[in-house]
DNA sequence: ATTTGATGTAACTATTATTGTTACATCAAA
DNA sequence: TTTGATGTAACAATAATAGTTACATCAAAT
């Protein structure tokens, strides 16, 4: 299994809220859909979340989804984490009944619990490290947009 | 989406066959499925791929699987690779057709592409930190097993 | 050789999460 | 009041996991 999708959706959106600013492209789930190629309701699902996160405020009625803070103070952490359903702060699933009448059973989710915890929050750190300014920046250079 | 469990319970099977060995128990799927709290083929399936990865070897008729390598040569990438599909190998997952019209669409996966491998492999290179063995001795000696 | 009890694997089901879609109430600005 | 958007419920389609049944095959012991 695999991460799903809505993180890099969530990316691709963000970057777009930012630079439409500098095309006078307005922000509606429609135009946002079309750059994603998906449906709109995918996007407004997302931007209910992204605005859930205090990472985004959006207009209802009107078109227009702005950042709550610049790119470069919002890290790839806060949008993974914002699009993560609750249940999700465990990255690695554990098979959820091991038999407790059994030596193995009985001990094996408290002693993988901690590694698995450990690589995880390497990953969420390293996911810190980058910021919505990141991908931003060569989008911009690439398409002669000052920022 | 979190990842699957079969990495857990493959760290569990794994535990097993190596300390079952200390207790005259023969490592059968129908064994092994009874601590793990599931059915003989879900176990008989990662015994497959984890036979496929080279980490055990299992007398097909007979009941006896067995670690090629001692624990401490096991890490658990080891293990976490042996049971993800091929198509795994890449953690986050993307939206499979942005518009290449799009300015942004056109340019960003090749944005994310980067961030989001070193992120996994971050989490990959902490995972080769833990080896089988120290999911093995906190176990052993739990129930007063001499490796 | 035959029996026994295991593995290997195909096929099917149940469950669950994601993603896509339709529909419609609600909102904010012109 | 109209217009064009958001917010959200409800449902469908798809895909992966996990569970299950069934059975061919194998290897060792008798």
């Amino acid at each position: 299994m695999r991460i799903n999708t809505r993180f890099a959706v969530a990316i691709h959106v963000l970057v777009l809220i930012e630079l439409n600013k500098y095309k006078d492209i307005s922000n509606t789930s429609e135009h946002l859909a079309l750059s994603v190629n998906t449906n709109p309701v995918v996007i407004r699902r997302i931007i209910a979340m992204l605005k859930k996160a205090n990472l985004i405020t959006v207009k209802a009625g009107v078109g227009g989804a702005s950042l709550k803070r610049p790119p470069q103070n919002i890290s790839w952490l806060d949008i993974y984490h914002a699009v993560q359903s609750d249940d999700e702060f465990m990255l690695f699933n554990k098979h959820e009944h091991p038999n407790q009448n059994c030596y193995v059973g009985a001990s094996i989710h408290e002693v993988i619990d901690e590694p698995l915890h450990i690589a995880q929050k390497t990953m969420e750190e390293k996911l810190s490290t980058f910021t919505l300014l990141d991908a931003i920046t060569p989008i911009a250079k690439k398409n002669k947009i000052a920022l």
